[in-house]
This record gives C-alpha cells, sequence and structure tokens, in this order.
DNA sequence: TATGAATGAGAGTTCATTCAT
DNA sequence: AATGAATGAACTCTCATTCAT
C-alpha cells in the first residue's frame, strides 16, 4: 500500500465519487504535511487537489469535521498495516524482549517510509479539539497500542524477562521516544533512522531488563 | 515567583504600561491554557482580561508575534527560574546519577505546579510556524536544556557511572518522556506526579545505569 | 462601447459571474470619479453597487490588487477602442501633421466623453504604489502611446515636414498638456473643449513646424 | 536656504517650540518624498524624527491638515525663494521671450535642486481632498504663477514679439510640460536637467514666436 | 456527480485623535 | 514643552458553509 494511492485521476474526467473521496484526502495529506493542519483549509486543499472550487470538498464530505476523521482512518489504517506486515510472523508473540524491539523499530521505520503520515497524525492530535464534532477515535487507536505494550510489559515481569518497573510509565516513555524520533527527523532529513531505531531499542531494553 | 503576578487590576482605572502588559499577558497565557492556541485571539483576550476593547492590546504590543513573542519569554522565564530555585544547591552537579533523576523529577514538579505554563510551551511549538515573524528563542531554551543533559550523560560515561549508550538519543527520550506527562495529566488532573515523577526517573537510571 | 456598459441588476436576483464582475467595476469606477482612490473602499463600492456586504467583492476578485488592475483595464479599453474607432481611417498614418492634431484632439474629445474614466486613469496612476502586487500595465500602455507619437515627430523631421526639436520632450509635453486639460475640465466642467483641443494643437502644430 | 534647515536637534534635549515643528515638517516632507502622500502617518513620520510617541506631533499641530498645511508652505517659500533669487534681475521683465526662457529653465532647476519638494507638492495636489479642513492655499500660488505666465504671453502678444495663440492654453501647456519632467527625473535620476530644460524652452519659444 | 453564487462572522491591523497629568 | 494611556472607526481579507440549479 502506498501513500500515494491517493492522487490526481486524469483531469477533466468525471470521476467516481470514491476516486475523488481519495483523491482530496490525498490532497488533505499533503497539505497538512507541508503546512500544518493550522494553515490547511478547504482553499489550500483546492488548490493541492488542483479542484475547480472548494464547494466540491463541501460535497463530498458533510464537514471539515468530517473530512478531517476520515484523513485519519486513512492515515491509521496505512500504519496498522504497515505495522501488521512488518511484524507478523517475524516475531514470536511470546518473546516479550523481542517484541519491545519490534515496537520500537517498526514504529521508526513507519516514520521513515511514510514521515508525512506521520506528521499529520502528530498534527491532528495536537489540534483534536479545533473543530467540535470528530472524535480521536483514530488517535485512540494509538492509545491502544501503547496499552498493548504495556500489557506485554506486565507480562514479561511476571515472566522474569522483565525487571521491575511501572509498565504504563514505560509504555508511555516509549511511545514518546518515538514521537520525539519524528521531530528529530523532522529538523535533519538525513538521520539514519536504522541506526537511531536500535539505539532507541537498546536504551529500552537495558531499562526493562530483569 | 508566580504566574498569578499577572492580574487584573481594577476596572477602569488607568494602570501603568508595565502593569498593563503584564495583565495582557496574563490572559492571553489563562487563553491558551483553556481554549488552545489556535482558538485565542485578541477578542478572547480581550474578554478574559475585562479590556474594553482589542484595541489595547495591539496599542502595547506591535503584533500578535509580539504579544506572544512575550508570552513566551514569560513563561520562560517562570520555568527556569523555578528549576534553579529547586536545583541549585540540592544536588551535586558532579553526582551524574542524582542529576539525572533531578533534571526528570524537577521537570515533572514543574508540570505539577504550573501545568497553564506547560500547555502554553505545548501549544506554542506547535505553532511555532503559525505567524512569521516570531523568533522560537523561548523553545530554544528547551533544546539548550536536552543539550546540556547529553553532555551530563556523556560525561558520566566517561566517569564509569554510565553505561554503553548514544546519549543524545537518551536525552531526547528523558525530554519526550516528561513531556509526555503533561498530556497524561492533561487526561488525568488527579494524577499522583510526585510517585509517577519517581517511576519515570526509576525507569532512565536503570537504561543509563553501568 | 459605453462606460455604462457596467451596471445594476434588478436587486436580490442572482447574477452570472460576469455581470456581477462587471457591475462591481463598474460601481469601482464610479467611486473613484466621485472620490479619489484613496477613499475608494470596499465599503463604499458595496452602496455604490447596492450589495449586501462588502464580502462579494472579495469573492469575485482576489484582492483589492485584483479588482484595481482589472478596473485599470477596462478604462484602458475603453480608451484604447475609444481612440482607434475615432482615429482609424480619418488620417493618413504619413500624413505627420495630420496625426499630431488628431493625437491631440482625440485625447481631449475623450476627456470629454469620459471625464469619469480619466479621472481613474489619473487616479490610479498617482497611486501606483499604494498596494504591493498590481502591476500598473496599464498605465504602461499610455506610455507607449508617447512612444509612439515621438517616433512619428521623428519620422516628420526625417521627413523635413517638422522643424528641429527634441522628439521626446516634444511627446512628453502634449501628453502632460492633454493631462492637464483633465485637470482644467475638472475644475470648470462647462469648458469648450473642441476649441481647447483646437487650440492645443494649434500650439503644439507651430511649435513643431519646419 | 536648504531643504535640512528643518532637521533633527540635539537628542534628548528640550528643543524650542519652532524647532521641534521644523523638525516634525522636515521629516514630513521627507516621509512624503520617499513613500508618498498616502503612506505618510503619524506614526512614520515619528519615526523619521525619532520622536518617542505621534502624541508629540498632535501636539504641535492642531490636525493632520494643520501639519499638512505647514508643510505646503514650507515647500512653497522655499520654491518661491529660489525662484526670485535665481531671476531677480537677471532678465529684463519687458523681454517676453526671457521670461518665457527663464520661466521654464528656473523650474526646471528647482526640480534638481529639490527634487524631495517636488514630489511632496505633487502628491499634496493630488491629495488635495484627502482631509477636509486644509485649503490648498499653497497650490493656488503655483496657480497664480500659471496666471502671470499667461499675462507675459498675452503682453508679449500686443508687442508683437509673440504670435496669435490662446494664451491660457499655451501657459498651462508649459507649466503641465514641466511637471512632467518631475515624472521623467523620478525614473531616471541622472536625467540631464540642464538640456532638457532648454530643450524644453526652445519647444515652447517656437510654439510662442511670431 | 457536480457546480455557480453568495454569505455572516470574525480575524488582526492602522488610523488620527483625546483625556489626563 | 511634553508625555502616558486609551480609544472608536474603519480597513482588507479568510473562513467553512448553504441555497440554488
Amino acid at each position: 500500500m502506498h501513500v500515494n494511492d491517493f492522487h490526481q485521476p486524469e483531469l477533466g474526467l468525471s470521476v467516481t465519487e470514491a476516486a475523488r473521496r481519495a483523491q482530496i484526502i490525498g490532497a488533505t495529506i499533503a497539505t497538512i504535511g507541508e503546512h500544518g493542519y493550522a494553515k490547511t483549509s478547504f482553499a489550500r486543499i483546492k488548490e493541492r487537489a488542483s479542484l475547480s472550487s472548494t464547494r466540491i470538498i463541501s460535497y463530498h464530505f458533510t464537514n471539515k469535521a468530517g473530512l478531517m476523521q476520515q484523513v485519519l482512518s486513512a492515515v491509521t489504517d496505512l500504519k496498522s498495516s504497515f505495522l501488521t506486515e512488518r511484524t507478523e510472523g517475524v516475531v514470536d508473540p511470546a518473546d516479550r524482549r523481542g517484541m519491545l524491539r519490534a515496537y520500537i523499530e517498526s514504529e521508526v521505520a513507519f516514520l521513515g517510509a511514510y514521515p508525512e503520515c506521520v506528521r499529520v497524525m502528530l498534527e491532528m492530535a495536537a489540534h483534536a479539539d479545533d473543530t467540535e464534532g470528530w472524535s480521536m477515535a483514530g488517535i485512540v487507536v494509538q492509545q491502544v497500542r501503547v496499552g498493548q505494550l504495556a500489557r506485554q510489559l506486565t507480562q514479561g515481569q511476571r515472566e522474569g524477562v522483565f525487571g521491575e518497573f511501572a509498565p504504563d510509565v514505560m509504555a508511555m516513555s516509549v511511545s514518546q521516544a518515538v514521537d520525539g524520533v519524528a521531530a528529530q527527523l523532522a529538523a535533519d532529513p538525513k538521520l539514519d533512522l536504522e541506526t537511531y531505531g536500535r539505539q532507541l531499542a537498546d536504551i529500552f531494553e537495558r531499562a526493562a531488563a530483569a
């Protein structure tokens, strides 16, 4: 799956509902990625998608909230399919240490693969309260992931693989550290993410070690 | 020094330049704290400060950017004086482990003492590119702090107090984890910050240990 | 073609894009004509065009600059078509003396026919630097005309029809004299333009004579 | 007399009423000269004169109109003294042809000597109706001069020195041509004014010749 | 499936001026 | 001779949305 799945249809042709929506969503992602959420207006999206008027956006989506909601799910879906594709079958779910490392490294890898989407998620989380009417259901997915990580950690402690620490605090720290890489990457796009991911995993492996 | 130093003078009275500015800055902080940066307009600030018109804000500050700049320094100053007051003389600078713990715990303590200010700093960092023309000098101060932490860690490694890890990655993780607490606190204001701070320090102490 | 091509549609009716634009442009011309450029605000235009709000102006034109640009071309077009209509075929282009006279008299005639438009051109030239972003392409058209006149004069000199003088200085003087008539007319609307034009042509004919 | 008679007193020192007024008037002239009348606000004048607040301008002048009035007389006085100084005793008032040439050449010379002042006069004439309440008494002076020229021309015709033409039309043309040089000079500051003035005088001399 | 036309609300900013002292 | 503080009015422009067809 590629982010470029959201893109311009042949110009002038009438397009199916679905394609138009995808096109607009794609343009919105690109716009947020470049200018940030706050400067992402219908007008700007219109330009990026080469639409004749903003009216067509209002037509396909009930609301700005509605559009954003869909943008969020698109990005979230992309991420979760990326992660399952990358993790599934690779690591033994019973291997707690391996799961921790896999969590960190795959998150960092996603960052490298779709920095634009990461920016979008961060921006949307930061502006969650902008318009009333769009729940952060997508963001919640993230929190679920953090919750899962916490549970894995707790389990690992019971099994004696991990030492003593507050599992939820550790999970939060891991999650935050990963988010921090995004900022780092934005500042320096040439950052070596593989190394960075490994070093991050090293750190938290030692922190969690028995 | 308290955040409440910024407050309403008697209504209708003419007030000194400095007092007015402080009042407006205080109202701005409160407004950002409650509604977020994006919804912080002159109109809203006016209401909170019980001013007769927004015009008076434009009178005392060259710009919206100018106002925000000053808000940022106010908050930054408050934080740095809080931290020095709390850390100075308490910990031996040569005690690397102690410094790491002190860093984390004092940051978390600040969070508990001035949650509003933390919100402001986060919001402003997120909207740094909103209006061109206001440098994020204040935010840079933060980055300086992270840099100092990284140097402390490196030094500790040379002295054999700390183990092997990438100091800058560790420093970033610590900083991010601390920021994460802010979100945590916003979600659950009854969060026991002292415990949380200790647990966080524990985690990173183990991660850094020789 | 008449300036009154720009005018009010029935009130309250929805109108085509083109008609609205023409209406707004017309109202703008009238407003500049009456109050001058500096006092021509969207609000005043709105009133003259009987619009419900100034918002509709921003809707149809990207900018104030954009509107003014279009006003300028409207007026310029009007003038150039007036002039060609009046000069074309009437004077033999090889008759240099006749061309000089035709230039002066037709310019003065335009002044009489569309004093409002002349005011607009003068005002806009005077405020060319008001808002950055609108090139004075229309004004340049004027300069082109002066350039053409200069060339005609030079040619006439070569042919021995005209005497010795600096052609560009002469052309500038002619052009300026014509502009001066506008002010004269504004001060005394009953001024006999035909006579005035003839006298002006007489003067420059003698000045240019061999 | 120099335009720089209007200028900054020693900073910080209390200054006499007259000096302050001159300083402000000088700053206003400079500001109009550089930015044009429309962009000449109290704020801009304040900056150029290095005043602490615009309030001081309101203090020394009843009005914006009042200030402009005085600016106008300052400039007008400067010009008329320049002209008398240059013309007086040089040309025999009975020498009509000489007077015509002197008129043109001295006006052009003034232009070269004080381009800033010329800009001011042109700008002010163009915005004569900006603020109600300031008569263009100064501009009228100009018109008086044109009137005098017209009378000289008429007299010259009676004496047989000049040919047949409408004296007021000729006078207006001369006056306008001279103003045109200002624009020319603004476009190309290296323009050779002496030559230009002579050529202009040549043209009108021929136009007026018997 | 898509448009054309319009809209109300609100934004920040600049302006010359005035009431005090 | 000068200031500090404040002000009301007007400005252009952007926003997401809606009524028609």
